[in-house]
DNA sequence: GTCTATAGTGGGATAGAC
DNA sequence: GTCTATCCCACTATAGAC
């Protein structure tokens, strides 16, 4: 079974695009590093946004899982502690992934409208539910400022010089997100 | 004098840089909205890195700055109160400028890598400068997350229905920025 | 499944006439 | 200062042999 072959093209693309990003990393770049040629990648994926998508899916699940999750919950001071703990770890969790769109909106756009799409709708849903109903621009501009606050999970991996346990990221980033909406 | 077509090329180019992505950008698109040809830009720049450059100036400008006052400002709360405000003021007049680097890091990394570290160094400062003298990791986060926050001024507009005014997303992001750093 | 070879496109940048 | 014409390059993607 060579599933390996597509596993390892996988993770070669995931590392390069969320480093130099999705349109400076080239279809030679990848291949070279999985020790294949160019045209040997379009055995496996068929094209270059097609390489993204699947690379793309456990965000976008992670995310909705998320999102359906703070559907059923009241809005509640502890129920948005539970959503937002839960946003960071599906963050925490996908760290490399996320870097693909801060490193390079512009690039996944250009590339596939309807993933970046796809994580707009789903982050302004996430926003929409922290902002509780009937929200005043105040408490939605708070809510977007928390999840705000979730990203710099990501950027701060390389803004700290000295490394940080995930468990210290957990805590604190809850804390500050919550404080950014004065909870 | 035709200062005019430099303008009036750099705001063009300011528009698309910041909507489309830098290198979703290409030189034709802007010389076609300018009413020139690709050929005509060259004369007023030289490289579309050195267009990106004469663009960028103003916000490096306005960052170093606040990073000037802050340097000789003691690490008291009304003076992280007043140097976040400042951030914010130079994040707000230069709304699109800052798009730029979020819709495109990696564009403008790979065109003007000195461009990118420079940006780089001075949040690292201000961050550094915010979480105040020999700070623990937990308050380096928070620095960082609050820094965010303001970033949210950015992505704000495109997330919210309405517009907002300027001096209500300065007084909620400030306030939110310093409940970040539970402040 | 992997290769070599190449088609096709679009970008940044330059030469030289006007 | 602006133009037309062109160069050169890198990339995505495909064709077809092995």
């Amino acid at each position: 079974m060579d599933g390996d072959t597509r596993d390892k093209i996988r993770e070669v693309a995931l590392e390069l695009f969320s480093t130099r990003g999705f349109d400076q990393t080239s279809l030679r770049e990848i291949a070279e590093r999985v020790g294949l040629t160019k045209a040997s990648l379009y055995y496996h994926y068929s094209s270059k946004q097609a390489l993204l998508s699947a690379i793309v899916a456990p965000l976008v699940d992670g995310w909705q899982e998320v999102l359906d999750f703070a559907s059923n919950q009241p809005h509640t001071p502890a129920a948005v502690r539970d959503v937002l703990a839960r946003i960071l770890d599906v963050m925490l969790d996908n760290r490399s992934l996320v870097g693909i769109f801060m490193r390079d909106p512009a690039g996944v756009v250009a590339a596939a409208e309807s993933i970046w799409q796809d994580m707009i709708d789903m982050g302004n849903q996430l926003a929409t539910w922290l902002a509780g109903p009937a929200p005043t621009t105040a408490e939605q501009l708070r809510a977007i400022a928390a999840m705000e606050v979730l990203g710099a999970a990501l950027s701060a991996s390389a803004y700290l010089k000295e490394e940080v346990s995930d468990e210290e990221m957990r805590e604190v980033l809850l804390d500050s997100a919550l404080g950014a909406m004065r909870l």
